[in-house]
DNA sequence: TTCCGATAGTGGGGTCGCAAT
DNA sequence: ATTGCGACCC
DNA sequence: CACTATCGGAA
């Protein structure tokens, strides 16, 4: 009985039980590297996982309530994926993975893509084999390789991110093949993904909390279609002490457009100069 | 000296789940 | 039955 | 996810 007394008391005080674990974290590419020192793999749009070898937890530690079915022919070492549904697909995946209580129909279209391995040695592209080798022995169709492959140049590279983005797909990663495996932030790591630009009319704004007590916290934008979005981010904090009018136009970048036409990970630029 | 990586702290869209209405 | 909100994913 | 602002140590 005294174990449901502190498992209720888990629950009331937040993660106690989500460690987040320490994992491998991407940089913005920048030309400049050597393209023929990385690996080159899709960005795949889904939910990051790693599997400790009993279960798949999220980023910031939280278990995935995958069902026993799509889990159990998985190896017994640790791996690092992204869990995945197809381009395009990231909300509904979102709401497959988020269940409490695991749909089997919407987890059958879910494909767990292993693109690290933290616990084996040797560097990045022996790893990969390693992962290529594993899966194989897996024999699951829920249990995948993410593709590794080499781009000769740069602008081989942009033109896979061309073909890449024109399936809808969100972008590429490069991971150094030399590398041994590492976690934090670093060169090791790079993503790459499309910038747009767009403009949008200040029609308000909303207020600041904590540290931006007192001064702007988003504006509220209306795109020339007439969409509505909020914009937060990308101030400094003299922006926020002095917004754009109400009126002005303003540029902002974003990744891509949500079901409701609304940019996905929009970004302050800077204020459009009056014609 | 400059720059990089780690933290802390803001903000967004979308989803689920629970509390409040 | 509907709405609002926190806690997560990105 | 996006970003800004700091800080200490590596480069």
């Amino acid at each position: 009985m005294q174990w449901v007394l502190l498992w209720c008391l888990c629950l009331l005080a937040g993660p106690c039980l989500a460690q987040a674990p320490s994992i491998l974290l991407a940089q913005i590419y920048h030309d400049g590297i050597d393209v023929n020192d990385y690996l080159v793999s899709e960005k795949l749009d889904g939910i990051r996982a790693i599997w400790d070898g009993q279960q798949l937890v999220t980023r910031q530690g939280n278990p995935v309530h995958a069902p026993p079915w799509f889990t159990q022919h998985f190896p017994k070492q640790a791996l690092d994926g992204e869990l995945w549904l197809g381009r395009g697909q990231f909300e509904r995946l979102s709401s497959t993975v988020r269940q409490s209580q695991p749909v089997d129909r919407e987890w059958q279209k879910v494909s767990y893509y292993v693109f690290e391995l933290p616990d084996a040695a040797g560097d990045f592209s022996q790893r990969a084999q390693q992962i290529h080798q594993l899966v194989i022995h897996a024999n699951t169709p829920y249990l995948k390789r993410l593709p590794q492959f080499h781009v000769a140049d740069v602008s081989t590279l942009k033109r896979t991110l061309a073909a890449v983005v024109a399936k809808h797909g969100e972008g590429l990663m490069l991971h150094r093949a030399d590398a041994p495996y590492l976690t934090g932030r670093s060169q090791v790591l790079l993503k790459l993904k499309p910038q747009l630009d767009a403009e949008a009319k200040v029609v308000g704004y909303l207020a600041g909390k904590g540290k931006y007590q007192g001064k702007m916290g988003a504006l509220l934008l209306e795109t020339p279609a007439g969409i509505r979005f909020k914009l937060g981010t990308g101030f400094s904090d003299a922006d926020r002490a002095h917004p754009p009018a109400i009126g002005s136009q303003v540029t902002y970048t974003y990744r891509d457009l949500t079901r409701l036409g609304k940019p996905k990970f929009a970004s302050f630029l800077r204020v459009r100069p009056p014609e």
